[in-house]
DNA sequence: AGTTACACCTGGGTGC
DNA sequence: TGCACCCA
DNA sequence: GTGTAAC
């Protein structure tokens, strides 16, 4: 599942291959994936554009081109973008190829098909559903200690579901959330309103590090999850809580449990954890 | 505002 | 081996 | 992972 990490580590190693590339031709096998605009104006709008830059906003990818639009692709929870030879081997549920002015292809594959693709004029990028309404990047300038102290204190939801909301940080998903209550210490079903500012100051600390830990191990893969040249991750050799229900935890040798938070599997230890 | 249920999909793992 | 179920 | 509808 792409968070924040792992779309950040597919924008780096995309970034590498692409730039300066030009489209040649695209391969569209299952239209659904396209959000916009309909498949043929899509076709027609980002034929022969150069890739300039590879950004990236919370989870979505923001591919910047010749022309004045922009290609934004989320990979939701099983979406992957691979750059490599045409003649590499073709995966089930390839559902987009994009081939290359030097031989080579960035295809699109997800076997959930949750993932979307958009292509918009510039200024228009606003539009994109859930793109517009992202809260502060986690990793950025624009995270601050005091706006994010003052928001918990006047939010009673449960602490779990907040760091999963994107318009209030963007890019958490369901495995840092976990990773990042564990180093905090803070019991997933917590109202937020009810942190100490010393935990709040602890918990705003871990969100910065565990994801800066998961970059630096270039994302976790438990499954599908591969960077944009096809290799795996290694944050999975490192996380403390998630999916370990019933073994025991590396802190204080309880054993670790599952719940459910808002329809979503929860990863904590009841006894680290208050 | 908070919470739950479900929709969108396929595949892997489990237990009988 | 098949099938129902849960989970991601 | 996300959007929508419902209580």
């Amino acid at each position: 599942m792409p968070e924040l990490p792992e779309v950040e580590t597919v924008r780096r190693s995309l970034e590498e291959r692409l730039l300066g590339l030009q489209i040649k031709k695209i391969t569209i096998n299952h239209h659904s994936v396209i959000a916009a605009p309909e498949v043929p104006a899509f076709q027609e709008n980002l034929l022969e554009q150069t890739f300039l830059q590879v950004g990236r906003r919370g989870k979505y990818l923001i591919f910047d081109l010749t022309s004045n639009w922009k290609m934004v692709v989320h990979l939701r929870m099983t979406g992957r973008l691979v750059y490599g030879d045409a003649g590499m081997p073709l995966l089930k549920h390839t559902h987009v190829i994009f081939s290359l002015d030097n031989g080579a292809e960035l295809r699109f594959t997800d076997p959930r098909r949750f993932g979307r693709i958009w292509l918009v004029p510039a200024q228009d990028i606003a539009l994109i559903s859930g793109l517009s309404t992202l809260g502060p990047e986690p990793l950025g300038g624009e995270f601050s200690p005091e706006v994010f102290q003052e928001q918990l204190h006047r939010r009673k939801t449960k602490i779990k579901s907040l760091l999963l909301d994107q318009r209030f940080i963007a890019g958490i998903g369901n495995i840092y959330a976990d990773e990042i209550l564990f180093r905090s210490c803070i019991h997933p079903e917590r109202s937020a309103d009810s942190l100490s500012d010393e935990e709040i100051k602890c918990l705003f600390q871990s969100v910065i590090d565990i994801l800066q830990e998961a970059v630096e191990h270039r994302g976790t893969s438990f499954s599908d999850y591969v960077d944009g040249l096809g290799a795996k991750g290694t944050h999975q050799n490192y996380v403390k809580v998630y999916q370990r229900a019933g073994n025991n935890c590396l802190r204080c040798g309880g054993v670790i449990e599952r719940m459910k938070i808002g329809s979503r599997s929860a990863y904590y230890c009841p006894q680290c954890q208050k």
